[in-house]
DNA sequence: CCCTGATTCGC
DNA sequence: GCGAATCAGG
């Protein structure tokens, strides 16, 4: 599928709305991808939105040459059935996105109020005896979060099975990544 | 990890 | 012109 002046409209009016790329990329339709939506806005010399100042500044060399696009995934051939109606009707098509982006902004926040109990601030995953991993236990798919004291007689690894993109489980994985890398050493 | 926009370059 | 792959940053 093209742009038609329709589409572009679209990705403009919504852009200016301030409105990411993906999100834009959803309303536009199945087939376009956020990479598309910013490609396009490019090519329309629509970036810089509605920011007063360049509070981000240009300044990356980008001396990326080395990696080539192995291949595509084939033409996607999405033969639409477009029969020479170039304006169909769209309402809206009642975003299915209730995913929270932009801001990252915790919009939804449950009440907890009900809780007789103060939650544990330092809540820990319990590890039964029988799971619980010692340092020769260890493989590729055991997660290797510590617990407890290393010198003690105690420690013991986690030992949930791991993800793949990580030497944790799920729980410790987020609890090792969120927000806490890139950092300068 | 999630996400964001920016850039390059084969198509 | 298009957009996937990649980069750089939060």
């Amino acid at each position: 599928m093209g742009w038609t002046d329709e589409r572009v409209e679209l990705l403009k009016k919504l852009w200016m709305e301030g409105l990411s790329a993906s999100q834009i990329a959803g309303e536009l339709g199945e087939g376009v991808t956020r990479n598309a939506v910013i490609g396009k806005v490019h090519r329309l010399k629509l970036s810089a939105r509605a920011k007063p100042a360049n509070t981000t500044p240009r300044a990356r060399p980008a001396p990326r040459q080395a990696p080539r696009r192995p291949a595509g995934p084939g033409t996607v051939s999405a033969s639409s059935s477009m029969g020479g109606m170039a304006s169909a009707a769209k309402p809206r098509p009642t975003m299915p996105r209730p995913q929270v982006m932009g801001a990252t902004a915790l919009a939804i926040t449950p009440e907890f109020e009900t809780s007789p109990y103060v939650a544990p601030a330092t809540q820990e995953l319990f590890i039964p005896e029988d799971k619980r991993l010692s340092l020769l236990q260890l493989n590729e798919h055991t997660c290797k979060w510590p617990i407890g004291d290393p010198l003690s007689k105690d420690f013991y690894f986690c030992g949930q099975h791991s993800l793949e993109t990580g030497p944790y489980c799920e729980f410790h994985s987020r609890r090792a990544y969120h927000q806490l890398d890139k950092k300068k050493r």
